[in-house]
DNA sequence: ATTGTAACTTATCAACTGATAACTTATCGG
DNA sequence: CCGATAAGTTATCAGTTGATAAGTTACAAT
């Protein structure tokens, strides 16, 4: 592994990787960016390092500040990028349900999955903060509106809070296996009370 | 406030408190449990920093540590002190979910809320593992047992799930504030669920 | 009254965190 | 070819964290 701001000077990683690498901003946002995604979705925000994000990019931590200003900056941007309902928004509404479930628990430890996770970031924190403006911005709200009234925003929530539930109980927390039947109980429960609440707007 | 491990030697704090304070270890335990339980409650566990929880309990770090070992040992003990279930298990079955309602929306901050929140704790981090099996053994077996079959497991853990939701969006993440109507129309949503999910073990 | 022991603290550590200043090097237009 | 500028790094810092060794002080039984 080659890694940056530790005792290993000059050593350019040419055996690994045959291209020392060309210079290209853009693409190196891009790393950081997805390596960011990766270590913030796995640990929490406080646990996760700088200096891991930025290895895993393969770039210093100091290029990594540069562009993002702060770590701060870099959970902010790195949430941003995920934009959680952008492709269930658009399947009909009668099978909402089934593809929120669907994407939830099948997609590929990327996009959505950790978009749920961003209340793990804390309690009253800077990163619950940014977390909780994200969230809002990102998710609730466009959710909200998606939906309409009556009650829109209880209703949003109400759906926002059993995928975090999902996710932290299926995927998240490391408890003992499920089996597959209690994945598929929970899988159809899922989409059928998120069904529910798309439907039954007037309760 | 009386500091500890910090720049105030000598200082008994007299003026604030007129007792010295008498030595109780058990007392003691029980006032640095009570702090960890708050302190643990309101931030993520990596944010959680001992000192703050020790001088919390008016006591030095060292004494915190020569009790439980280490940071990790306090979470642990912190975290089965609650025992999340214990009341709302003995309500009669049919108002069970509104019973658990109200115990997670209005409960003082203390008792069952923070349990809600163990898996605010992260990914793969040792708070992580811990607060697995303290929430296996502490929450989900219990109401898994008490549901009874068909699927126990899986409907144990969708009540969690929602209860974890509900929780994280009602009272952890700092959302835009909601309206009386949201949180009454989440209460009902969210007991009512709760209640099928009691009832009907047979789907 | 003395003393043994439990309760509790002070002083200190090594490791790690995010962040900054100052340096080097690749790339590209003229 | 060249030199300006962006892309990237090394070295280093100050602050904080959990933890430990060595001490001090109160209390209770003889």
């Amino acid at each position: 592994m080659v890694s940056y701001n530790t005792a290993n000077p000059g050593y350019q990683g040419r055996m690994t990787s045959p291209q020392p690498r060309k210079r290209d901003a853009q693409a190196t946002k891009a790393r950081i960016l997805e390596a960011a995604q990766s270590v913030f979705a796995r640990t929490s925000y406080a646990d996760a390092g700088i200096r891991e994000i930025a290895a895993r990019a393969g770039v210093s931590t100091t290029l990594l500040l540069q562009y993002f200003g702060s770590k701060a900056g870099l959970y902010e941007e790195a949430l941003n990028l995920l934009v959680p309902l952008g492709d269930v928004l658009q399947t009909p509404r009668a099978q909402f349900g089934q593809a929120l479930a669907e994407a939830l628990l099948h997609s590929g430890d990327q996009k959505i999955r950790p978009t749920l996770m961003i209340p793990l970031a804390g309690g009253d924190s800077e990163a619950a903060t940014i977390a909780a403006r994200v969230m809002e911005e990102r998710a609730i709200a466009p959710l909200a509106a998606w939906l309409g009234p009556p009650n829109a925003r209880a209703r949003a929530l109400e759906i926002a809070a059993m995928a975090t539930g999902l996710v932290t109980y299926t995927a998240y927390l490391p408890l003992r296996a499920h089996t597959g039947q209690d994945i598929a109980h929970m899988a159809a429960w899922f989409a059928q009370n998120v069904q529910t609440i798309v439907d039954n707007g007037a309760d």
